[in-house]
DNA sequence: CTTGACATCCAAAACGTTTTGGTTTAGAGT
DNA sequence: ACTCTAAACCAAAACGTTTTGGATGTCAAG
């Protein structure tokens, strides 16, 4: 049924072992024999065998990918475009990317090793990084090729790509306090992942900075959700003394936000300033538009895969790890400089 | 260094076969020999090689997605919550899910046909299905298990899974017709994408049942990003006679036109009604609240893989394919009710 | 004592590659 | 005539499973 070197060999006349060598290119086949060989593999359509190759090389060209998801259902809108990058790359190197979906609990682990001891995989892209991360604990200790996007607490020395997110949050801070804000409100998440602590230090700074006390931030928790933005904010608005500015600790919290003030009648931009984190491709498209801190995520996730094949490769990397300098985009979810300069015309 | 059969037949006292035989429950191992087994395999965490049961069984139990990306970077709120459920489902089925990215180019059948040819994969997951789709008739030729995630034009009995976008939209043209609009403009995109047609007829459907001439639908270009939305909206909104309606053929196309809208200060619900396709999470949090056809994306997911999984599994499907029921979720781009009484009233 | 049935086990082949460790042949050098 | 080298080839082993087709031993029935 399936062409394979058996039959290439017995339509060339020659062996197993001289068919495989000639596609692969080794030069003890005569020029001849390769070409013949070519041109029959061509006419047969043949395809090397995939497992029967990886078993032998014990090489699988596969990188997996494993989603710690929450519920069943997530929906990320980083996800489609990182994801995108890390395939892409895949792709031009020759790899294939293998996506399973696991909750982080006792199973995660269990799903790591058994991809890696039944040679189903070369290495792995590790999303979402936890403070004290099992997973990345795991694979170094074990010595598996792995390349994180984020980073964790422990300071075991691994190869990951990061946006700076103290930075970034710092950027959105001054950005705030210049145009006059004091009283802040911070809309958090479950301080597990680490980015979300990252993201608070960096306001903090920015108000030290200024001579402001960090700690009349006001925290409020969420998950990363609209909704949990959409809630968060409607306590806020009960509040005697609500916040002037809401920072969200992503776009999705900031557009819950938004969508909350709306209801109440706030207006976002004069009344009440809110800022995001990512910068998704609905937070150009929002009402108003938000300021929010650029990621390039489709970079990221094809710098994530190139350093991972590389690693697998066995090179050595550069530079293990890349932090990204974050890019501050205004838009007017904050007001802008023109409105700005009005009201305090008029 | 592996743990393989072989170890544990040296350790265990008995030969490769017994071991493996007594791991898979065969009924000509003893009792006390599976027990044994069993306890040595757990002990060492034995776990079976991937590639070399899948090269003697000519199964993989892995399944294929490969997405039809158009430029490099693409975001489609769609994407991660269909992938989740395909996923999710996978998993649950002990099955592998392999990723790719391919442009609908002269590569992507190629790419089809390689995955299936290396043993790679046992099956594919279709997804953005094209009016006449090569990659449906290739499968279909060559009796490789697919299921696909919407329809084609070709009368070829192939198993799917899609919403019924006439109805659905014919639900929109009736709510809106109900209302009282009369000049619609349907924010389309390019034709190969059969959906778009379905929708596109689903609101003539409307028109006509009411007696209206399908043909005073004003048809505008797109290509189902928020961009193309507002783009098209910002042209209608140049015009004399402006309609008082726009329906978009999907969320993402009628959160660009709110945009626009927002931005010339025509103010949606009351000025003009706006309504959507797909209902993403997005919809929910729009200002105003997006009128929108409600589609199960991580149940159809779950669907297209059980689907393909039964197929492989050589199990007759009790239905080829699977058409569902599409539901209107009112929210307030549209106007609410209330307010078009007091409009009335008023 | 033979036969048959049954329970338990296993050697070898197969899946389709790549790698190892050769062999064969022709021609050059001495 | 002999050895050496280089070019071209290939048989067999290996990767780790599962399956095929027995083999062996025990016990009961005849």
């Amino acid at each position: 049924m399936a062409v394979t070197l058996k039959l290439l060999a017995e339509r060339t006349g020659k062996s197993i072992t001289t068919v495989s060598r000639a596609l692969a290119g080794y030069d003890d086949v005569s020029e001849e024999t390769k070409e013949l060989v070519r041109r029959v593999a061509n006419e047969l359509r043949y395809t090397p065998n995939f497992l029967a190759r990886s078993l032998q090389k014990r090489r699988s060209r596969t990188i997996s990918l494993i989603l710690p998801t929450v519920g069943p259902r997530f929906s990320d809108p980083f996800f489609s475009e990182f994801l995108t990058g890390v395939a892409n790359m895949a792709a031009e190197r020759g790899y294939d990317l293998l996506l399973s979906v696991q909750a982080p609990d006792e199973g995660e682990m269990e799903l790591y090793r058994r991809k890696v001891s039944s040679g189903q995989v070369d290495g792995f892209v590790v999303v979402r990084t936890r403070r004290r991360d099992p997973r990345i604990e795991w694979l170094h200790k074990s010595q598996v090729s792995f390349v994180a996007f984020g980073r964790t607490e422990n300071d075991a020395d691994f190869p990951f790509v990061d946006v700076d997110g103290v930075k970034g949050m710092r950027l959105i801070g001054e950005h705030l306090i210049g145009l006059g804000h004091r009283r802040i409100a911070f809309l958090s998440s479950p301080s597990e992942l680490l980015f979300v602590e990252h993201r608070l230090d960096g306001l903090r700074q920015a108000m030290a900075a200024h001579g402001l006390d960090p700690e009349e931030i006001r925290i409020l928790p969420g998950d990363l959700t609209q909704k949990s933005g959409y809630e968060a904010t409607v306590s806020l608005l009960d509040d005697t003394n609500p916040p002037s500015a809401i920072v969200a600790c992503n776009d999705l919290m900031a557009l819950g936000a938004m969508s909350a003030l709306h209801e109440r009648g706030v207006s976002v931009g004069s009344d009440i300033a809110v800022t995001g984190f990512d910068d998704i491709p609905m937070a150009e498209h929002a009402h108003p538009p938000l300021t929010t801190i650029h990621q390039p995520i489709y970079e990221i996730g094809r710098m994530v895969c190139e350093k991972l094949v590389r690693l697998i490769a066995g090179e050595e990397l550069a530079s293990r790890s890349k932090i990204l300098e974050p890019r501050l985009i205004v838009r007017s979810s904050c007001g802008s400089l023109r409105k700005q300069s009005e009201q305090a015309g008029g």
